[in-house]
DNA sequence: GTTCCGCATGAATCGATAG
DNA sequence: ACTATCGATTCATGCGGAA
């Protein structure tokens, strides 16, 4: 995997560049100090095993928890009104080992609890900011194939929460990394230009927005929103994926840089591994269920031979 | 207008048969206490006015208040860290005035503040189940079409929150109203919604129950999910539309029956009103901005004339 | 009557500058 | 220090008039 070397002027709008210089001999040290979980993947209580990882050496959390649940027999069988007293320990964890300008994702989505959306997300989020967390953005997923069902007060849930959470202002953020492929109505819209398209034309409006469109000439991709649009994986193997890689792949790209340090507190079959594979950061892995680690080496060695062959 | 009549087995999944009729004989006794609500657009604040209505009169609340604001000149500037409190006392009278089987929607959206998403929402939707309300689902509206811009830390916000409120559980709901073409879901990701299918329902719906039938070509529809893709309105010279007549469109099919009462207290340029228009629902518009009346008549008279000529 | 094309609009947010 | 104002940035749609 090539490093991509020396910043591109696009990047230098994202955060300035003493911190870009900065960054990168921050990286290179602490990744020393944690040697011993690059590209590990630890079974056991992540609240215990982080205690031994360094203060403020994580680029990117990015984790899919497991969602409160009254059974009891499931795996991570928190019941509802358990779960912000659950998870704030570890959260707490999460927020020493995050690095200043690091970000933490949570994908979590509450259940329907007697006809009612229990409010345990609603709380935490409330709680985390308490916490000492920014809540700097949410963002949706929107699932393009959901699984199938009817209930006679009920729709089919069809997004889960992407909860964004920051230690400062200053995050980093590489927005170039995920831009999309610009809408059919370019094509149309930019063939003939009129006058006012030419210099820059402003809303009469009054909302001060204002535009000039020559400067969409020759664009091809254009910045994503805030909701992500992907299906949910299905017929695969063995594991119960519940996100697809692309989910946990789109905010590494977006969030960290190639050799950059990614933590899933809540593994499972290892997605969030997976996508780091593909990408080239460095990850570790915790999962407090001991049965999840075969599953996702076995996974991790097809993406290997994925890219010694490509 | 023409009252639907009895209702059609496929209705009579969603509740129970007794309270079916119950419901009929309750619509038409609280009508006539309702009379001089009936299609009105009153000017004032909304918490005075409903204390004129009765009890457990209105079918369907379906508004989108004004958002907090932080800056002081605006309409409807309600600063973040007061609108909870703001808002709970004319809630209380939506309660008060919702039928039992009755349906609370609230479309908002936090704004960012300091870099951070204000958590005045979450506040607000913790108090109002503290209230007596029950969270019974958050629909998501997806926007087409988003404001532009961009910022170092931050993509358009492509997304606002519906979120669903009830006084029981046993609200009402006609979910065979908004099903959505199958061929169309599948085919074009979601794009295709919209236009067409909208439209062609909304002509159904006016112009009566045999026709619908006819169009319905058997197992061509399906489902809808809690994730609703429509476009902002846009590009109308005479009033800014904030939201687009398919969503409170949308939600009064879904939970009202032709004659049904609905309320907007915050109604603004009449958007709720329109849809009701069209779909043959009673309603009673409130807002206390004083200019806004003129426009919805304005827009109101519109689809009347429509409405004769065809 | 239908399709096509031009155009204005939008619940935005950040950072710099001014008071 | 703290608040108010202003400029800069950006995408996709629906409407109305033209072909």
């Amino acid at each position: 995997m090539e490093y991509a070397g020396a910043a591109d002027a696009a990047h230098l709008n994202n955060y300035k560049f003493m911190e870009q210089l900065l960054l990168s001999e921050d990286t290179m040290a602490k990744h020393g100090q944690t040697d011993e979980f690059i590209n590990q993947y630890l079974i056991g209580d992540c609240e215990k095993i982080l205690r031994s990882v360094p203060d403020n050496s994580v680029d990117l959390i990015v984790t899919s928890p497991p969602y409160a649940d009254s059974r009891k027999n499931t795996y991570g069988g928190i019941p509802p009104e358990k779960y912000v007293s659950w998870f704030l320990p570890k959260s707490k964890e999460f927020l020493r080992v995050l690095k200043p300008n690091g970000t933490f994702i949570l994908n979590i989505k509450e259940r329907v609890e007697g006809g009612e959306r229990h409010p345990y997300v609603l709380d935490l989020t409330l709680e985390l900011r308490k916490q000492g967390w920014l809540w700097t953005e949410e963002f949706i997923w929107h699932k393009k194939n959901t699984h199938p069902g009817k209930w006679p007060n009920r729709f089919r849930d069809a997004w889960e929460r992407c909860l964004q959470f920051n230690k400062t202002k200053n995050f980093k953020m590489f927005q170039d990394e995920v831009m999309i492929p610009i809408g059919d109505w370019s094509k149309a819209r930019l063939r003939n230009l009129s006058k006012t398209d030419l210099s820059r034309a402003t809303s009469n409006s009054g909302s001060g927005f204002g535009k000039k469109i020559a400067n969409w000439i020759g664009k091809t991709k254009v910045y994503p929103s805030n909701v992500l649009y992907l299906a949910t994986e299905c017929g695969n193997q063995n594991h119960s994926a519940v996100f697809p890689v692309e989910l946990p792949a789109w905010f590494i790209r977006l969030f960290t840089r190639n050799g950059d340090f990614v933590l899933d507190p809540f593994a499972g079959s290892g997605t969030t591994a997976v996508a780091c594979r593909r990408l080239g950061r460095n990850y570790l892995m915790i999962d407090i269920a001991p049965g999840y680690k075969k599953i996702a080496e076995e996974r991790l060695s097809h993406e290997t031979n994925k890219t010694n062959r490509s």
